[in-house]
DNA sequence: ATGAAAGCGCTAACAT
DNA sequence: ATGTTAGCGCTTTCAT
């Protein structure tokens, strides 16, 4: 807290209830019901005060109206890195679907910081945020779970709230095995990620390779970036080349592509790559990436209807939904070599 | 506005001033005082209290704060689109200055849409933020502008304005060809850009070809988009091959590079290209793209500082960044063919 | 050092 | 249909 709130006024101008009431010769009361129940004022009365209103450039603040109705319009958006494009996309479902609502977003990041998460949550509550949206919580059960219950979750971490938006990464990984298969692979490897998200695709791999009575194969741990996706890679072909390889996110399989051409093996026709994200530049590398979609944006629209429904007074749900393939270059059928 | 806030309680567990003075045993002025200066209450006392207070989870509402004090703590901020990487590094920044200030960023998107902007201007205006930034603007210096004193603007279009981040672009243009023409390149062509940081990058990229009395070539107008930068190469490749090609983004420096390769030509062997931004993708792209960096990150930082010292009563001031090289694969010196 | 009381800007219950 | 009044939760004079 390097730096403290100063006490000058700033905005000086804002014209308030009292002097529109003052100038319509009406009661404050007239002046609010005017803007928020037009039907409960005279017909004449109205249409005065709202001219009066709009003339002085009138606008209720929320402050005031917050106040008394113990409801700040305000919801809390809590996300590990705000310059992630994935957690960007989900920020603009977000805002997508409350843009006409009246409420805004306060956002607050957390580097996936627990402590940090703490006090960002701390802050918005403080704000009196009606509800919030926590994307990929490391701050996982905590103390806070009564604060926050009415909160939505997209953390694959915190299994236990009763409002969640749950990508099935399970299902992911048996899709990305189950293409690879189709395509006539045998050997297929996985370049694994941490996390509750990466342990489920792992065993969406190991699930779908079994049910097609395929031996498991390597399996090397990375952890989502692109350095380790490369020397993950370089692990796997020690120890022989595979069909194809599956990377637990788009990062490693871009690393997974520079290990495999330092090696003189090219992609698709040696080996077939498929990565898990659908993050921009999967389109954009050479050759195009193909990969899991996760859905960010529809995260996030998802999670932000669950705020509206309970606001709403709904009961609170969970929301499932099912990553699909996108098919680029990085896969082919399996070589007759 | 399909949607109507319900008049039902959500934050009744809460506790209030009222009740923490109360169990105290004090009157609610020494509570709040214990809270924020804390030197004026005596010592017993404030132990007391604060102890009461933290048993009974009592965190100062910012709403009734806010209504008396005057202000909100809240920092607006208008950004096109949270997705895009490049603003979200931006407001990235702007977090990181912000975190642990007690101000908290209130977010809106616009999608470049100037009747969306006011409207989330209006919105916030209504929140009573205690100022705002604006990225990207696309209403301009319009009638809000009166309102808008005391806002920092990250946006090309808006040179108006008292307190300003701003990125030379010219200064980058310039850059890029005198990187070009350092490795031997003469004939330099450019994929142009719109609005007028697309213009001024051109501006530069004209002046420096002239200061080093080479002719300007041939420029080819494109939207930032990766077609559009596929669109352009292939036009400018039916009027012969140039040395070096300048993009007035990365994206489309991708396209030049996909159009460029389908012709049968390398990067960086037969032509040099660089882009600009430095977009994530920019390091994942095979050739690695050269290009000029656009300091996101630090433009949240120094816009965000802006408001700070607002907020503390300085003067506006306007910042200048200055683009920088980042060389990577896709230039080389000129072949001596 | 502490308390009493006013009031920030607004909405809502009650009265007329 | 309109006005009066109370009060949301807090900070801040002004007394004591």
């Amino acid at each position: 807290m390097g730096w403290r709130m100063p006490k000058t006024d700033v905005n000086v101008g804002a014209a308030s209830v009292r002097q529109v009431a003052q100038r319509a010769g009406v009661s404050i009361a007239t002046v609010s019901r005017a803007l928020n129940t037009p039907e409960a004022v005279a017909e004449e009365t109205r249409a005065r005060v709202l001219a009066i209103a709009t003339e002085m450039g009138y606008k209720p603040s929320t402050l005031g109206r917050n106040l008394v109705t113990g409801r700040s319009h305000l919801i809390g958006l809590i996300i590990p890195n705000i310059g992630s494009p994935l957690y960007g996309d989900m920020a603009r479902g977000i805002e997508d679907v409350l843009q006409g609502t009246g409420l805004q977003v306060v956002l607050a990041s957390t580097r996936d910081d627990s402590e940090l998460e703490l006090q960002a949550t701390a802050d918005l509550l403080n704000h009196r945020v009606d509800s919030g949206i926590v994307i990929n919580s490391r701050a996982g059960d905590s103390s806070l779970l009564e604060a926050h219950s009415g909160w939505v979750y997209i953390s694959p971490e915190s299994p236990s709230f009763p409002m969640r938006v749950e990508l099935d990464n399970y299902a992911g990984g048996r899709l990305a095995v189950q293409h690879l298969i189709d395509l006539g692979h045998r050997n297929i490897v996985h370049v694994a990620g941490p996390l509750r998200e990466g342990k489920d695709r792992e065993r969406g791999w190991r699930d779908e390779l079994e049910d097609n009575s395929l031996s498991e194969g390597v399996r090397v741990l990375g952890d989502y970036t692109l350095e380790s996706g490369v020397h993950a890679t370089e692990e796997i072909l020690r120890q022989g080349t595979p069909d194809a390889i599956f990377a637990s996110g788009d990062l490693m399989a871009v690393g997974a592509l520079r290990a495999l051409r330092k090696a003189g093996l090219r992609v698709p026709k040696d080996v077939s790559l498929i990565g898990f994200d659908d993050a921009e530049f999967a389109s954009l590398v050479q050759p195009t990436l193909t990969t899991v979609q996760q859905p960010s944006y529809l995260m996030g629209k998802k999670a932000a209807e669950l705020v509206l429904n309970h606001l709403g007074g709904e009961e609170p749900s969970i929301v499932f939904l099912h990553p699909k393939i996108i098919e680029r270059d990085s896969t082919a059928p399996r070589s007759q070599s």
